[in-house]
DNA sequence: ACCCATCATTATGGACGCAAGATCGTTTTT
DNA sequence: AAAAACGATCTTGCGTCCATAATGATGGGT
């Protein structure tokens, strides 16, 4: 294999994925902070203490690092969530109860995550919205296999109220990231569950 | 006053207000079109067929002039949903329901004001996060207005139920702007008025 | 009173500086 | 000698400003 040489005690492929795991906190923390437009790649490399030229080798450009940092919340999001699901009785209320626990109590536990998967998603271009629906999908989907056989319900129809589930948990943490008096975690928690529960007939 | 003079069978309000409209009818369509991001003023005072220096002296910059066409959508569905909801029978589900109808199908009549009510928001800066969040506080007062007096539930809990249906429909609608095949209308009217009716026990 | 020259006001288009993205060459480090 | 950092360079779009053209008011000559 042409692989380079090592270099500073790492291969190739370690320098790779160190400049792009630094690259990765770094616009973690600083899309978070001052947001994404006001992110520019300088700061973006100073912070990872990377050259301007080993930015274009890692990512194709801003938004491309962006998608990158919200794939990455999205998947630790939904590993968790699924594994609370999976530890909660066999039962689709209490399971799906877990889950939405689970996806409020793990989203805002660092508020870095919590506004860059519902704010900060929107503000790069359109790959980033076909992104988000991916992401939405992913969520809609474990919902419904969640809930197996649910009586009487067309499968359109038990989608859109998915969907309409995901968009209800989106504004409540909306709230929790803009608000000047966050709302208690419980309380999101207890109005998410509500509507569920009502909504599906629970 | 020194109110300049007439240009054009126009006084100088009449001309700025011309010009103002003409940028907001082309944002109108632009932004919805190729986008906030996308959109450069250069293109913006072309389709408006307006001198570059004449923007500014209109708007501050792309922002203020998103920020405007954001506006207009809001107040113009506002009115048409409070319209929908007076004239409905003075029951609060049955005035509900007549309002979401009216939301979900005055927003989609024009797909350019859906897709900006739901998608362009996001892009711009802090500024217009604001501004949402002013806009999503309008439809909650709407609801709990119309709601009038719910029984045992907390005031704060309310809102948050609120919100979580302002977040479902907005969700829902974003489905309708993105997918290859939209979901019908009625299916998404019917949905919402499903969620509501069920969580907030009608 | 009418008409045309002249001037003030207004609008347009382009020029300019600036900031940031993206690429490339040079120097320094290993 | 390979690899990375640093700086230079080009491009694009924002925001400001100036020179030019278009329009309306003013005044003198007939």
């Amino acid at each position: 294999m042409a692989t380079g040489r090592d270099y500073r005690g790492m291969t190739a492929e370690q320098r790779l994925a160190d400049r792009r795991e630094r690259l990765l906190t770094a616009a973690y923390t600083l899309f978070a902070g001052a947001g994404f437009t006001a992110t520019t790649i300088e700061r973006l490399c100073a912070a990872a203490r990377i050259s301007n030229r080993a930015f274009y080798e890692c990512f194709t450009g801003r938004e491309d690092l962006m998608r990158a940092v919200y794939d990455r919340c999205v998947q630790e999001t939904l590993l968790t969530v699924a594994k609370a699901i999976g530890e909660a009785p066999p039962d689709p209320a209490r399971r799906i109860q877990a889950g939405i626990r689970e996806y409020i109590t793990f989203v805002t536990r660092d508020a870095r995550r919590a506004r860059i998967m519902h704010l900060e998603v929107r503000r790069a271009g359109d790959i980033l919205t076909g992104h988000r629906q991916r992401a939405v999908t992913d969520f809609t989907t474990i919902i419904e296999e969640t809930l197996g056989d649910l009586p009487e319900d067309l499968p359109e129809w038990t989608h859109l109220l998915s969907l309409g589930m995901v968009g209800a948990i989106q504004e409540l943490l909306i709230e929790w990231v803009l608000a000047d008096v966050p709302p208690p975690l419980e309380n999101l928690i207890e109005t998410a569950v509500h509507i569920f529960r009502r909504s599906f007939g629970y």
